[in-house]
RNA sequence: GCCCCCAUCGUCUAGCGGUCCAGGACGUCGCCCUUUCAAGGCGGUAGCACGGGUUCGAACCCCGUUGGGGGCACCA
């Protein structure tokens, strides 16, 4: 039975490497039929936040990463916060210490620097195990002078290795790795140890994390050797390190670049599927001939031993061209129905649209699916439909409402005025024998004023049926509208 | 500085010793369609970092070089 598990720290922005970390760990979980457990580390008080951890969750549900043991959903390893299992790290660490896995450590960083600088050594190489071995009577002497020890974990004296899930064998030398804190000296206990204390007593099995923490995998190994020992833990995980995700530099997608934090994709209206495929295209492929897949075909097909192991680069292009794949695969009305809030939002329809608004939403929803990249596009591409006046993109203004634009704006006008039957085969009609036919002009002339004076944009949804919903009133101001304001 | 990871088109990848004068996608370019812009269709562009091995045969295996990245906290 699988078992993985997704712990971030609640601390500030989500970031979409984090989620593309919960996202494989949550495939590979439902691939295999095993658990996927959800843990929050808050162990760092000053940094973390009860409105971090609320988002925190609302994000994972909102791509659709349902956990079975977890905050608000419980499980039989509980409370799923480490800021509740306090009780926990200290039982396991007074065990370690009597077992002689872990001991008291004096030196101050200070003190461990000073002495690799006195020996010639770069202060880099961090702590040099000098408490070792310190006796029962130097130790109470130190503490006789006030000294309070913080808790190391005593690294075996041999090479550690093991075969990574996504890149094979991998080792570090024996001694490479300094002997860490477990525990502070204020008794407060460290990321390095609570991490494999939880996934040694929640089951874990696999444990897949950014490569950032590969170099801290030998202690990791090392303490489950302890825990194994002393009994808590019934083995060593495997671990898979996936590859980190790059933001437009060579270099990790950081906390402070904006392209980092999920919530951006979220507002803008990317769909849950279509950040779940984009994310899962992150070091992972799920044929050679095709890049969009459903969540349930991730889930179908996920092999974590076939993900690579170079890094990743967050293209938003590519980002943007699955999610429009998938927005137009939508059926109408879903699409309909998720656009809505969008609109809703930006204060162009009601909450809930009113009925007369509904049906123009209704009626223009399909035009506008597939001249969509992301849901928030809408207010944009249909937002003229929606209000009485049209405001006019300058930029379109320029191209399409020059001076020599004002005669297609009259005769559309015109025409307008005298067609019969207000609907858009009677629109076309009328607007090509007047523009294209009697004014002689190309289509794209013809057609473009026309376009910017009522949709204030030279992208709209099609034309006539446009026409046709926004009215014949509406229809006739904007142009006039704009005859007077621009094509002068 | 030390340790570790990585190395196929601009980008993400497929490739797991012969079927690869390297496939797909995004981007880009061109054409078609067309009422703008998209979408869609068709086509083009562009890549195995370098050097040694191993082998009948290497993008695939080994070694080295170079390049890139990550980590070196009483943060997570």
């Amino acid at each position: 039975m699988t078992v993985t598990r997704f712990c971030p720290s609640p601390t500030g922005l989500v970031h979409v490497g984090a989620m593309r970390t919960a996202l494989f760990n949550w495939a590979h979980a439902r691939h295999t039929g095993g658990t996927f457990v959800f843990r929050i580390e808050d162990t760092d008080a000053a940094r973390d936040s009860e409105e971090s951890y609320r988002h925190l969750l609302d994000c994972m549900r909102w791509l659709g990463l349902d956990w079975d043991e977890g905050p608000e959903v419980g499980g039989p390893h509980g409370p799923y916060r480490q800021s509740e299992r306090h009780e926990v790290y200290r039982d396991v660490a007074a065990r370690l210490l009597a077992a002689g896995h872990a001991y008291e450590s004096f030196s101050t960083t200070e003190e461990v620097d000073a002495r690799r600088r006195a020996a010639g050594q770069d202060p880099k190489l961090g702590y040099d195990n000098a408490d070792r071995h310190l006796t029962a009577e130097q130790v109470a002497a130190l503490r006789a002078e006030g000294r309070e020890p913080v808790l190391r974990l005593r690294m075996p004296d041999e090479d550690l290795g093991w075969t990574d899930l996504v890149r094979g064998e991998i080792s570090f030398a024996a001694g490479s790795v300094p002997d860490p804190v477990l525990v502070r000296a204020t008794g407060a206990p460290l990321y390095p140890f609570t991490n494999p204390v939880d996934d040694a007593l929640m089951g874990v099995t696999d444990v897949l994390r950014g490569e950032d923490l590969l170099p801290s995998t030998p202690r990791q190994i090392a303490l489950y050797r302890a825990l194994t020992d002393i009994g808590v833990a019934s083995g060593t995980p495997r671990f898979g390190h996936l590859p980190l995700v790059f933001g437009d530099g060579n270099k990790k997608l950081s906390k402070r670049d904006p392209q980092s934090d999920f919530d951006v994709y979220r507002d803008r209206g990317f769909l849950p599927e279509g950040l779940v495929n984009y994310l899962a295209l992150l070091g992972w492929a799920i044929a050679d001939d095709r890049d969009v897949f459903s969540p349930a075909e991730l889930v179908e097909a996920f092999d974590v031993t076939r993900v690579s192991a170079n890094p990743a680069r967050f293209d938003l292009r590519k980002a943007e061209a699955i999610n429009a794949t998938h927005l137009r695969a939508l059926p109408v009305e879903e699409f309909t129905a998720r656009v809505t809030p969008f609109l809703v939002r930006a204060g162009l329809v009601g909450d809930p649209p009113t009925a007369e608004q509904q049906r123009v939403l209704d009626a223009i929803a399909p035009l506008a699916q597939e001249r969509m990249i992301v849901l928030s596009d809408a207010v944009g591409l249909l937002g003229f439909l929606f209000t009485d006046d049209v405001d006019i993109d300058a930029a379109a203004a320029a191209k399409n409402l020059r001076p020599e634009d004002g005669e297609v704006l009259d005769a559309a006008a015109a025409a307008l005025r005298a067609v019969p039957a207000w609907t858009a085969a009677d629109i076309e009609g009328a607007l090509k024998q007047s523009l294209v036919e009697d004014l002689g002009r190309k289509p794209r002339q013809a057609f473009g004023p026309v376009r910017v004076a009522v949709s204030g944009r030279t992208v709209s949804p099609p034309l006539y049926e446009s026409l046709e919903l926004l009215g014949r009133d509406r229809t006739l101001r904007r142009l006039e509208g704009a005859r007077e304001a621009y094509a002068r």
